[in-house]
DNA sequence: ATAGCCTTGAAA
DNA sequence: TTTCAAGGCTAT
């Protein structure tokens, strides 16, 4: 099995069933059969049952088998129930025409914007091939959780106590439309995207083409950012691993306060599970350790700066730096007694979180910055250099193509965020000035991964 | 009941 | 005029 990259095919497969797309219906590009359906469904007032457990997974061939999941997930993805008439009007055009036209437009940018990274549909089959084990295995990745929504597939309780979407248009001619409950709006996918990304463009169109099905929870996520987010340690218990850890080596060396030799020995703790946490992850430890060490010994500091700025996205405040340790730090009470170089990190730390936050950077594109970063060599000397270089395309893909759909109205974002990771790299190189400085390295044991991660950055340069 | 193909007809 | 998404028809 190989990787396919599913933005074209997905493009031409219908949300529900997946079979190939006859055109716009009811809202959204869907097969024909399923087209059928939908439209028996809603003018006959049909309500299913479902003898499983509402959950049954809808295919081409399993289709027929149950029609109550099969319309819940018609409804899911976003089909209109105010598109089908109910006086049966045939021909002509309703108010959804703009919005089909719209997404089309957004269709084509996208595709061209795809084509400006150099990035064709089409797929070189033996991009992935890793070194000595067996290849990854995509096929047991299975990302359809079933979502426990309340959607009631008889129409009976939604037809007749709504609005109708046409309330304001008094023309006789035009097609008299089935009354809906603002209700189905709310379980719409469009809602859904809404809480992370700005969709308001494109009333009624889910993301659903973007790049294939659509789930309840949000779009679905490129194969390989799925088994990135499989990678992640657990933040909580990193968390109380280096707590512990801290304590244990206070209690042993005396001083227990928060000053620099505290925070050179969380730094390294911190690294300590950033190296953990590459060493089990997906490719990387297909590479031989010398592999592995290079290019951790090329992207350590980067990777602890993401780590930090990601931390303030998720639970810091302005004004002050949130620690691994969950601790809260002051940053005027650490700045102002603090040497030039610090100041400088702290202030440009802060702007970099700032654009992040600006730049609604969510924690998908964090992982894969992760990746990028981790793989991101242009170190010569790493024995596996194409394997290295075809995974760094590959997650160049998947955050691209992640980000094109699920911000589908933000299309330069893919840019901007390399952009954000230049300002990242700057920052790196000022963090490691600073960790290698006076500052706070003073009164340090020596034997620790910072100490050798410092020192041996500074034999290769 | 399903799904492929046909007919319609206002908007572009 | 052409388009193309609605509804309709009908073998399976």
């Amino acid at each position: 099995y190989q990787y396919t990259y599913p933005f074209d095919a997905d493009l031409d497969m219908c949300p529900v069933c997946g079979d190939t797309v006859s055109g716009y219906h009811y809202g959204l590009l869907t097969c024909e059969s399923c087209k059928g359906f939908f439209k028996r469904t809603v003018q006959n007032n049909k309500s299913y049952t479902c003898s499983e457990s509402q959950d049954c997974r809808i295919d081409k061939t399993q289709r027929k088998r149950c029609p109550f999941c099969r319309f819940q997930k018609c409804l899911r993805v976003g089909m209109r129930l105010e598109a089908v008439r109910a006086d049966r009007m045939r021909g002509g055009r309703n108010r959804f025409g703009p919005m089909y036209k719209r997404h089309r437009a957004l269709k084509q940018q996208k595709n061209a914007l795809l084509q400006s990274h150099g990035l064709k549909a089409e797929y070189t089959p033996d991009l992935i091939s890793p070194p000595t084990r067996t290849p990854f295995n995509f096929t047991n990745i299975n990302i359809n959780t079933t979502p426990s929504d309340t959607i009631t597939s008889d129409l009976h309780t939604q037809t007749h106590s709504g609005y109708s979407f046409y309330q304001n248009e008094p023309r006789h001619e035009s097609p008299q439309y089935y009354h809906v409950s603002p209700l189905g709006a709310l379980y719409s996918p469009v809602h859904a995207m809404a809480v992370i990304g700005d969709c308001s463009g494109i009333p009624g169109i889910p993301q659903a083409q973007c790049s294939g099905s659509f789930s309840a929870q949000g779009p679905a996520l490129p194969h390989l950012l799925v088994e990135f987010l499989r990678c992640e340690l657990d933040e909580l218990q990193v968390r109380s691993k280096i707590i512990g850890r801290l304590e244990q080596m206070q209690g042993e060396g005396g001083s227990g306060g928060y000053g620099a030799t505290h925070m050179y020995l969380m730094v390294d703790q911190m690294l300590f599970y950033i190296v953990e946490w590459a060493r089990g992850s997906v490719f990387f430890k297909e590479l031989k350790v010398s592999d592995q060490m290079k290019l951790l010994h090329h992207c350590w500091c980067e990777l602890l700066v993401l780590d930090m700025v990601s931390r303030q996205l998720q639970h810091g405040r302005q004004g002050s730096l949130v620690l691994v340790t969950g601790q809260e730090v002051d940053l005027p009470a650490l700045v102002s007694p603090a040497g030039p170089l610090l100041r400088t990190l702290v202030q440009k730390g802060q702007d970099l979180v700032e654009s992040f936050r600006k730049l609604q950077v969510d924690r998908n594109e964090v992982v894969c910055f992760k990746f990028l970063i981790l793989f991101n060599t242009d170190v010569k000397h790493v024995e596996n250099q194409s394997f290295v270089e075809n995974v760094k395309e590959q997650v160049h893909r998947a955050l691209l193509e992640y980000t094109l759909c699920a911000y589908p109205q933000f299309l330069d974002k893919f840019d901007k965020l390399l952009l954000c990771w230049s300002d990242l790299c700057a920052l790196s190189t000022l963090a490691e000035e600073y960790l290698c400085s006076k500052d706070i390295c003073g009164e340090v044991p020596c034997n620790n991964l910072l100490n050798e991660l410092l020192h041996a950055k500074h034999h290769s340069m």
